[in-house]
DNA sequence: TGTACATCAGTGAACGCGCGTTCACTGATGTAC
DNA sequence: TGTACATCAGTGAACGCGCGTTCACTGATGTAC
């Protein structure tokens, strides 16, 4: 008895695979959706392509270059769930400072809501050291061209043009705002919050926002 | 030519090891002092206390639960290191209510020197999700028996009885000064500050740390 | 004080697993003439 | 327009690795008589 056909050369028709890269890519990022960085496993994301496991080496040069290419995606992604958030402040309309105001709360509310919404992206997004600050990486960023860190640091930048924030603060204001939004979606996702309800969630979020933009 | 004698029986003089499930469970430390929790491995901690990889299984279930074992483990190191930055505030002599506010800042320096110094354990004891809360599990705590997260809430308990915070704003404050806290070294870890020199993470702790006191 | 025996912490060998990666190959495609 | 050929994205088989875990065992120790 044969073994029965490969679906593999049913569902493609042609011998090469059309756009495998993207493809390993695509099956990389919902691997790494589904269970983080650990998640994201070469030989897996060949399958989900249909495709053998070594034919990915024809276009990562290894396992750790894919997963690479997945951690830029979901920078990018936060990128985008951050400029979405950003765009409901704009429409409103109030004073500069307000406005100001509420675009560093909308840097902060994204942030989060992506990490609770898309937390293993979210994770393999971090799961590395990386140097994001001068980074000019397309692949990191969101629709304006800015990554995260970079979008953190324009909403400060206008903080400081409308006078909320006095200038000599500035320097390194990122990391402060950051370290208090990224500290609570950790305890959140895997820390002793993430038992906690969505209202309490809630609530702390406003309440850690509020001590940042009073305490920076 | 006959395999050399193992190292292990002239190590070992009797049929017994001696205290087997400690040699593990530091073995298992070590492993983690060393790579954080994805280096707990059980066959190496076996290798390192001289034993058959099975031997392991007299004394823990699973690999799972000889991590756990190291993780109680980190986190009471954790309690530790924070409880000698809070004894250091304690000589000196000071009024009570800046007392109190220097034992808070005591215990957010404790928090980040150890994640510093001690980065793979640090990993470790946040690797898995905990419910640290309530937890009465005596291997997670310090001399005082209190774990990080308690002396963290014990320490804001010390603010309002100095009149420093509020009443109405202590519930839940624990995880406001947290999350600022365990982001920054999470950002100085694994993240974008990995970098930085000594002298700008100090800056950045200091800053950070009268954030929280000034914004809780 | 000596002997029989139960206990149980260790041994040694083996398992299946899935991984990342390498090798020599094949065959569809696009291009040069 | 047809043919020869180079290219290179895919195949198929195999590798070594180290892991966690299970099995039947052995032999030192402590205890009961």
């Amino acid at each position: 008895m044969k073994a029965a056909p490969k679906k593999r050369s049913s569902l493609r028709k042609t011998f090469r695979h059309g756009n495998l890269p993207k493809a390993l890519l695509e099956a990389g990022i919902e691997l790494a959706r589904g269970g983080g960085p650990n998640a994201v496993v070469l030989r897996e994301a060949t399958r989900r392509a249909g495709v053998a496991p070594n034919a990915a080496y024809r276009h990562f040069s290894s396992h750790g270059d894919l997963l690479q290419a997945v951690r830029a995606a979901a920078l990018s992604s936060l990128a985008l769930a951050i400029e979405a958030e950003i765009a409901g402040v704009r429409r409103r309309k109030v004073s500069r400072a307000e406005s100001a105001r509420a675009t560093l709360r909308a840097v902060g509310t994204g942030y989060l809501k992506f990490a609770l919404t898309e937390t293993g992206l979210f994770r393999t997004a971090f799961s590395v050291p990386d140097q994001v600050e001068g980074d000019v990486d397309a692949a990191k960023t969101g629709k304006s061209g800015l990554n995260p860190f970079q979008l953190l640091g324009s909403a400060l930048d206008l903080l400081v043009d409308t006078g909320v924030l006095p200038r000599e603060r500035r320097p390194g204001a990122e990391y402060l705002a950051w370290s208090a939004v990224h500290g609570l979606a950790f305890l959140i996702i895997e820390g002793p919050l993430s038992s906690a309800s969505d209202g309490e969630i809630r609530a702390l979020s406003d309440r850690l926002l509020q001590m940042v933009e009073k305490g920076l």
